[in-house]
RNA sequence: GCCGAGGUGGCGAAACGGCAGACGCGGCGGACUUAAAAUCCGCUGGGGCACCGCCCCGUGUGGGUUCAAAUCCCACCCUCGGCACCA
């Protein structure tokens, strides 16, 4: 027997849910099989009818579908499913992201190759999607693991190299110690791995990079997107970190090193008069040419103490600065004033030229510095109402220029402008923009990955292996080792090579890709899976691309989705592909909780959707996973929540079979028809719409009023057969994309022919949809004090009228004056505004 | 610290300038039953009364705009996400 942990006690199934009568264990393999047979959700590239192409972002095959894959599918099949209804032919494929981690871990612990994991695991969930009963042609079917897609990502590694976007430097890298790989900035969180939660460090290495800023203006831009949520668009525009300013040289010709300038980067120039100090970064590479002997010692050790910290100590906000005076000058270039270098951590080197100008007066940080180290604190633009006496704190707002050369006087703004140009005139400086994000790190030094296709050559150097000879296989015969070391270091039979250019024996690079970029670009390979000449067929991407709707997580707000934009556009610029944008419109659902906390297998509180659906069917548990509540907002898992899906769903079977034949001899009354028309037309209208937008919870609460209405009407049993029948087909026509399986049993069952899912969607009439008689609300001063029923097209001075004579309003009016009153047209409301009587 | 989203019954929520709490969960009462489950019916924001109805209060807090505010504006408090020494 199963049993469900509910908090402290652990109670049965059998106790706590209620039996769905519609037998749902018989009914949907029956007619997933029948769906599977006709061959239903196969997609023709040659239908003619408008596209609309709609992903789910795919899972990664971790074992098991858990309830949160439930809540990022079901709905998003709802919607494809009405989409179709709507008269698109629509592409709802499903995928396999199944390079990473987690394979090449059980490895390690279990003894299990990782392509053995993987492709049980991607059996098993192929299993538990299908009971799902989701639209997904299984045909085209995409598996990230297989030489049939990875030798794609390696040709198009090829393509950007070619176009000088992909290279390999030597560079400081994030390291995550028990991962044992490099990772790219976008997947550290707070100083730790995005992954397992470790504290990074740093090292330095070669690495592959691929030149993501080089798109840093464009990825900018979003306005080809359709529907993004603002936030998502906010947290991009953050990552990119678009800075615009000025890079002044600031001169050291006289120390007789071959730079003759340190270089800083300002977006504030008009405080450049304000200079007292210049920090380097301790990784900037003049901090050991700029350092005099005598300091030597005290520099090496701070360098060193910087290096060893970890980012989590670097970054911590609120620590006090620290820093080391190196004991040289460099030269202002606009006042000709000598300037103390220092190297300080909270200079980082990797943003911009690595190089601060230090001005204490107007940043705090460059305040907090010059306190420390006792250096003077100019203030060269005047505060609101300054008087001269010296900050308790750096300004940093706008103000008036002074003690500034020639530009004192001047409004900061203006300044900017003036200095700018100054700088360039004379040569000293430049006009720049600078980007937060860094090109993206793509090696990882692991096995389970799409391995890099270079090989090393001692005579010809780096050689990328020809398009002719991928896939660059990985080898499955890989011992893994217990230190996490990749096996691909030491597989002779897959390092040894020969030089694709000289023939003699050379060596292969052993890191593989970061799997982000199988995903950046798998929406391309859905039309043409299997292609075996080209990673798309670009007949079918055109007729497809691009997507139309994404779905998923807005964990993947920066990484995933900013990757795949990038591919598209450098894609784009190579001539490979016709669009710039690969998800006009974006919906992130919400995340679903059980007993108030995020699901997590170290919590030991992952809700299996197995044991739901074995019982109550996947219509009830897609129901209650739509009906929870807005689908952004995600939800707490609850198990007497599902109850009511399953009584509405027992409802809709009782009362969606009952036969016009047996409405019982009641002659026909024309009130109640129109009552159940005007209902249907309502919730036709209603479900439509929320269908439309994503809100499953308030269509489905439609659906159950609507349900109701049935109901009533079948016990006054005076609707008429013809109505009765009509209103119980386009009842289950909308019940189709949120209750697939029930839907098509019910529709075989009320006598129509297979199918209900290739049946359009129901339209609705405004006419018959309106209400003839409507609440008349009768407000004083605000208030509601009556209700009246009126007909709904009962005009202004009526309305005014019934509603002055109300004994309710009356009675508010005694003693006093009225005023004026207002109707508004469409509400049928009258508020009768009084003031005291004299 | 900065940016964004959000605070509505016992709970999930709906309404997004015009009847606050639709729909559902839970609870209470009733019918059916030997009994229980299931099902069906009724009630269910708080308070008051001269209780078949009516009145007062009520959408995080305080102000404002409006004939009318959960909804718009300002300030503050709290919760959740993102960024965080970015020059």
């Amino acid at each position: 027997m199963v049993e469900v942990d509910m908090g402290q006690e652990r109670v049965t199934f059998e106790r706590v849910l209620v039996e769905p009568r519609w037998n749902p264990q018989a009914i949907e393999p029956k007619w997933q099989a029948r769906w599977e047979e006709a061959g239903l959700h196969r997609v023709p590239d040659d239908d003619p009818r408008p596209k609309w192409y709609e992903m789910t972002m795919y899972p990664y095959p971790s074992g098991d579908l858990h309830i949160g894959h439930w809540y990022a599918m079901a709905p998003s099949d709802a919607h494809a499913r009405f989409r179709r209804m709507q008269g698109y032919r629509v592409l709802h494929p499903m995928g396999f992201d199944a390079f990473g981690l987690p394979a090449e871990n059980a490895a390690i612990r279990h003894g299990i190759h990782p392509f053995t994991w993987t492709m049980n695991n991607i059996e098993r969930m192929r299993k538990q999607l299908r009971s799902i009963g989701a639209i997904y042609d299984w045909t085209r079917e995409v598996n990230t693991c297989l030489p049939e897609y990875y030798k794609w990502n390696q040709w198009l590694f090829l393509q950007f190299y070619k176009h000088d976007l992909a290279y390999r430097t030597r560079a400081p890298a994030v390291w995550c110690p028990s991962c044992q790989t490099v990772l790219a900035n976008e997947q550290v969180v707070n100083g730790r791995c995005e992954r397992c939660d470790t504290p990074i460090t740093r090292r330095e290495m070669e690495q592959w990079f691929l030149r993501i800023t080089k798109y840093a203006e464009e990825l900018l831009d979003f306005s080809g997107l359709i529907d993004w949520p603002e936030r998502i668009i906010t947290m991009q525009r953050n990552w990119i970190g678009r800075s615009e300013g000025v890079e002044v040289g600031f001169s050291i010709a006289h120390l007789g090193v071959q730079e003759k300038e340190v270089r800083v980067f300002t977006t504030r120039i008009d405080t450049i008069y304000g200079v007292s100090f210049l920090v380097l970064a301790p990784e900037h590479p003049l901090v050991p040419k700029l350092t005099t002997p005598e300091r030597r010692a005290q520099v090496e050790a701070y360098v060193e103490n910087a290096r060893r910290q970890s980012d989590i100590e670097r970054l911590s906000t609120e620590r006090e600065k620290t820093g080391v005076f190196l004991g040289t000058y460099c030269v202002n270039p606009f006042n000709g004033e000598r300037v103390p270098i220092f190297t300080a951590d909270y200079a980082v080197a990797w943003y911009a030229t690595g190089a601060v100008m230090g001005v204490p007066a107007h940043d705090q940080r460059d305040f907090d510095f010059a306190q420390k180290f006792g250096l003077p604190i100019p203030v060269v633009v005047a505060p609101p109402g300054w008087d001269g006496q010296p900050l308790t704190q750096a300004w940093e707002g706008p103000g008036v220029l002074v003690n500034s050369g020639p530009f004192t006087g001047m409004p900061s703004q203006q300044a900017k402008t003036a200095m700018a140009d100054y700088a360039e005139r004379q040569g000293i400086g430049r006009r720049a923009v600078v980007y937060r994000m860094r090109d993206w790190l793509i090696s990882r030094q692991r096995y389970w990955g799409t391995p890099i296709p270079v090989v090393y050559c001692d005579a010809c150097g780096m050689v990328p292996v020809p398009e002719k000879d991928l896939p660059v296989l990985l080898p499955l015969d890989a011992q893994f080792k217990p230190t996490g070391e990749s096996p691909l270091l030491y597989h002779e039979g897959f390092l040894r090579t020969t030089c694709p250019q000289c023939a003699r024996p050379a060596r292969r690079e052993t890191d593989t890709m970061d799997t982000f970029v199988d995903s950046s670009w798998y929406f391309l390979r859905y039309v043409s899976p299997h292609d075996t000449q080209r990673p798309w067929d670009p007949e079918l991407v055109l007729r497809w691309l691009p997507v139309d709707q994404y779905t998923g997580g807005a964990e993947h707000a920066v990484m995933h989705l900013l990757y795949s934009r990038f591919f598209v556009k450098a894609l784009r610029d190579m001539g490979l592909l016709h669009f710039s944008e690969p998800f006009l419109r974006l919906y992130n659902q919400g995340v679903i909780t059980y007993l108030g906390e995020k699901m997590s297998k170290s919590r030991g509180n992952v809700v299996p959707p197995d044991p739901y659906v074995q019982r109550l069917g996947a219509d009830t548990v897609r129901v209650y996973l739509m009906f929870l509540g807005p689908w952004e907002k995600g939800g707490d898992w609850s198990v007497s929540g599902i109850n009511g899906a399953t009584r509405w769903l027992n409802r809709v079977w009782e009362v969606f079979r009952r036969p016009s034949s047996a409405l019982g001899g009641k002659p026909v009354n024309e009130a109640s028809r129109r009552a159940l028309l005007r209902k249907l037309h309502q919730t036709i209208k209603k479900v439509y719409n929320d269908l439309d937008r994503f809100q499953f919870n308030t269509a489905i609460s439609a659906l159950m009023e609507f349900t109701s209405a049935l109901q009533d009407a079948w016990e006054r049993g005076d609707v008429g057969a013809d109505l009765w029948e009509e209103a119980v087909e386009k009842g289950i026509l909308m019940l189709a994309p949120i209750a697939p399986h029930i839907a098509e049993e019910l529709w075989e069952q009320t006598g129509h022919p297979f199918s209900v899912h290739t049946q359009p969607f129901p339209r609705w009439s405004e006419a018959l949809a309106a209400a003839e008689t409507v609440t008349l609300v009768v407000q004083v001063d605000g208030k509601v004090r009556d209700r009246i029923e009126v007909p709904a097209d009962l005009p202004e001075e009526e309305a005014k009228r019934l509603a002055l004579q109300s004994a309710n309003a009356q009675r508010q009016l005694n003693g006093r004056k009225v005023q004026r009153v207002v109707f508004v047209p469409g509400r049928m409301l009258v508020n009768i505004v009084t003031v005291p009587a004299p």
